[in-house]
DNA sequence: TTGTAGGCGTTATCAC
DNA sequence: GTGATAACGCCTACAA
């Protein structure tokens, strides 16, 4: 009551006429506490608007976390390597509140890869799991263990609802497809055709890159333009450049009225290096996150936008949610959708500088 | 070093055979110490990774620190609602920790206004100051006072580099221009006439405004098109909307080529309204700000893009910075550039949504 | 059912 | 110069 106008656990119990212990009690609802009191006590604690020091509070619990995080392998697509950095500046942040963060890496190419890693989670019996579920069909199989082993675990970079995951960090896939359409229609109000590309992927295990080309596609369903629009779907593979050019050659050429080309996942970077070696300069191309070799195009004009799914803040908030949820008790919202960031030229500097 | 593996003070006494008051003095340099103590501490607290407990620190260090916010009166102008927000969002999360922000609202279109609450907050003396100075003139006078009496400051919105500021936070006018002109640009890559609109505002006392400007002029400078563009700059006035559209309407007529209009602060739904009831629709508007009213033209089709200069985030991160200064003794970086949102109908949602 | 003592890591104050 | 010790607010034992 005193200073600071702080009001303390002690400050109740003395008003109560009982000790600190007793009121701990009370509020923690630990039990073996006289009805009245336990009436009185919440009384006052009430009227003098207690609140607890999460400081002193966080200070004397000790207790370790485990954290398990179960992600793809940067080494295999560059991609991941941003999650990594993010989930490792809030295992460095948290680590004085006795969060531990273990890093359990999978080959994002070998469905086995991601199954042998998850069943190494599950023999550790962390006390949170924070999971890219990039396959679809073996995810399933074990949020289902986790859930009859209690323990909650988070998503990132693709959600999937079944089996009620405690939080979900990263975009609405479907909204940035639309978002995607409408960065191309307004370089292109007269009408044109363009070319939504899936690159280098398992479409059928996929659901987030099936919700973003359902985004694109109902953008166009919904306008009302006088020109017409027409839409064409590829699914391309870059494992040899050649056969690569190939594919696009033979689809730009059946198709002359492509003007733009919107890419669903991090690989826009390999539309841009072949429209730049075809010396094609009319085609607009929209992509996806801030990966090096995508902002080498994007400076040179060869991509037009990039939509940031900001994945390093989703391995940063996936742990750091994780941590509200065990050591500081908050309760925490199961969907935290991260803003649809568009980023150009222009205003990519402040995207890349930002802390997360 | 026993459990969680986190060094403490204790660690490194018991390492260097001293006691934990010695470590302390050595790490706060407070002197009387021997060197060779002095030596071996720093080098055992360096080969341990020492990093001190900020819950710890905090607890224990009970002063309040007074922080004065001297801002913009919401009521005048709504755009100045969200920095208030986001300071009393900032105040509401640091008052355990001491912090007490007391506001001093001035009205943001009278000059006198500003120097009257200027001087109430040299009269009360607070421990740091935060403050949007929009009066170019009067705030030099005042950083001037503020500096003799060793107050640190920051600024948000507007940055004034003379007399060091502690920091700033706010966007830089300058790219914003640029970023306003890339987008009106991208929408007509054949070539237009666009005008700049300044609107009820001095502009001589107004840096910022001039900077965006710049910005735009600039980057039409710098592209190499084969087809001509036409820039022109208007200083507009609202008092009263018969008047205002009178001088549209005139520029209009002058300049029929005109295909864009980039409103230079939160004024954009002013040209929106204009533009709705004379149903011009092929005029694209760039402004500033999610204001209810922007959001609206925008969610319309009349209003394209709102750069966002995240007002809210402005004002927490002003009151955390001051905080992690003060309390935390944090080294801040002196320009915390926020990134220059683009903000489109299709992702509108998630940035209101966003927590700051 | 209740009270008390000790400790979390850091800092400030004393006595030596 | 140095080392012990008492706080800060909370929680967990254990004692009563």
């Amino acid at each position: 009551m005193v200073k600071k106008g702080i009001v303390r656990i002690k400050d109740i119990a003395e008003k109560a006429g009982v000790s600190t212990g007793t009121v701990d009690r009370v509020l923690h609802e630990r039990g073996r506490v006289a009805e009245d009191v336990k009436q009185k006590v919440l009384e006052i604690a009430q009227e003098l608007n207690y609140q607890p020091n999460m400081l002193a509070r966080t200070l004397v619990n000790n207790r370790v976390y485990e954290i398990a995080a179960l992600i793809p392998d940067p080494g295999q697509d560059i991609y991941w390597q941003a999650p990594k950095t993010g989930i490792e500046k809030a295992q460095t942040e948290l680590a004085q509140f006795g969060v531990r963060v273990t890093q359990f890496i999978f080959d994002p190419y070998e469905a086995a890869s991601f199954r042998e890693k998850a069943g190494e989670v599950v023999a550790m019996g962390p006390d949170a799991i924070l999971v890219a579920p990039i396959f679809y069909r073996e995810s399933l199989t074990f949020f289902k263990k986790w859930k009859a082993l209690e323990i909650p675990f988070a998503l990132f970079n693709t959600h999937i609802p079944d089996y009620e995951p405690l939080i979900y960090i990263g975009q609405d896939s479907y909204q940035s497809g639309f978002l995607a359409a409408k960065l191309l229609h307004y370089g292109h109000p007269q009408g044109a055709t363009f070319l939504v590309a899936h690159i280098d992927v398992d479409l059928s295990n996929s659901s987030h890159l099936v919700n973003k080309e359902q985004g694109f596609f109902d953008y166009f369903g919904q306008i009302n333009s006088e020109t017409p629009y027409s839409l064409l779907q590829a699914d391309l593979h870059n494992s040899s450049s050649a056969a690569f050019y190939e594919q696009l050659d033979v689809l730009l050429q059946e198709n002359p009225g492509v003007k733009g080309i919107f890419v669903t996942n991090s690989k826009a970077h390999t539309v841009a290096h072949y429209l730049q070696m075809r010396g094609i300069t009319q085609i607009k191309v929209v992509g996806y996150d801030l990966m090096e070799r995508n902002l080498h195009f994007l400076n040179k004009g060869l991509i037009e936008f990039l939509i940031n799914q900001n994945p390093k803040g989703q391995g940063y908030w996936g742990i750091y949610g994780l941590a509200d949820q065990l050591v500081f008790k908050k309760k925490v919202s199961p969907i935290k959708y991260l803003p649809l960031d568009i980023i150009t030229k222009e205003n990519l500097h402040y995207y890349i500088e930002a802390d997360l």
